[in-house]
DNA sequence: TCAACGGCGTAACAAATGTTACACTAAAAA
DNA sequence: TTTTTAGTGTAACATTTGTTACGCCGTTGA
């Protein structure tokens, strides 16, 4: 294993130099295995029982209802945690089937090898809370944006989660930003347009100023 | 939000009483301190250098724009954990303010005693880890609910993801259901109505049955 | 018994959003 | 240079959802 490996303990023992990680390489038990492109490299429901890490390739997870059909739910490119929040759930079942896109390799490290390496360095914990608690806090930040209904609602709240002194900056394209937030791009357009008709706020090449903040407020509701 | 594993991240205190957790509190290093109605308990942007439990009364939570504005978020019974995803992310602070509804009690662990427990005490470990880890996974499905365009996508979604042999049960009144999918009730009534019209699904009482899978399928694009 | 209430279905209409199509621009590629 | 491409604004129209109001039913409590 070379420098790939080297990612991923850059993201879980985020602490340490480079000659450092070679010592806690050779200290955590682990395998690696292969898997061909399209194969399954785990099943909804399967026990989490091992960090399981993508080193190389690519995956997709998808939701398998009881009756068989799929939901697709998200890409993942190495090198990432699967379902690293799982590991220490109460119910400890993969919620989806992941499933090669490409020719992928994959790590693991048992239950039992984290927590010994958890209380041997606290770098190491500190590497997986921090991953978890970086993941939860984009989930629970996107989760209080799709909770505001309408879309105005959304915009409000995305610019004044970031204005200063009035001016904010989208730092992100309509196209990404209307994904962000579950609707249409034209609509989104619209949306923004009716604001700035509205003298509510200016908005130009992603950028913008809030002229009246009362307006702002009554769009939350 | 789900109360009902609480907590206390020690796995093996999960299950205790108030009483009992009095013992627990004199074997981690710990403060406690008083909050009247209406004091503020934490500042949005305030460093998490403690795992902060609510131990008595009740807050609230909002997000505090630059300008002033306050967007309400939620409101958290004690026994509840505070900010606790965010002791070891990146970006540790407060994502909100906190403020008491009621004569409160807060409990302080420092972040290094914690450490120190969770080497100690593998129960420890996994009680906060299946607490984040819990949290998470309501959070994620939630996500997943509110990320189906259209009502009767998020009706499919739902009802596959708890379907057997194609009967379903809702566990929930309509009223709850179409907070829990952020849409009206009529308009949640009306789409349940308008699938049993068109033959997809059978329903009554808040349980029902699949008829037509292919129907199904097709709403979730 | 009756009144009050909450949960639910329904309908008519209003408002928001999606859909589709087209035009314009800037940057990248040919 | 010209052509292509991606990103954007806009408009007209279709569809979905919200809003409001009403009636029904079962439960609760006076």
């Amino acid at each position: 294993m070379e420098k790939r490996d080297l990612l991923f303990f850059c993201s879980m023992c985020r602490d340490k130099s480079a000659e450092e990680i070679e010592k806690i390489k050779c200290t955590i038990p682990h395998m690696v295995k292969e898997y061909k492109r399209g194969e399954h490299i785990a099943y909804q429901g399967d026990k989490v029982q091992y960090l399981i890490m993508l080193i190389k390739g690519k995956v997709k997870t998808e939701i398998v209802s009881n009756s068989g059909l799929t939901l697709p739910m998200e890409e993942v490119q190495a090198p990432y945690p699967l379902a690293a929040a799982f590991l220490f759930a109460d119910d400890n079942c993969f919620p989806v089937d992941v499933v090669a896109l490409q020719d992928c390799e994959v790590l693991y490290i048992s239950k039992d090898s984290v927590e010994a390496q958890i209380a041997k360095c606290p770098g190491f914990l500190r590497g997986f809370m921090a991953f978890n608690a970086n993941r939860m806090q984009y989930i629970s930040e996107r989760l209080k944006i799709f909770a505001q209904k309408g879309i105005k609602a959304k915009i409000v709240y995305y610019i004044l989660s970031r204005e200063q002194n009035g001016e904010f900056n989208f730092e992100r394209s309509i196209v990404s930003l209307a994904e962000y937030f579950g609707v249409e791009r034209p609509s989104l357009s619209r949306a923004i347009s009716e604001m700035v008709r509205d003298g509510i706020i200016t908005f130009q090449n992603g950028k913008g100023k809030v002229l009246d903040f009362d307006a702002m407020e009554n769009l939350l509701l």
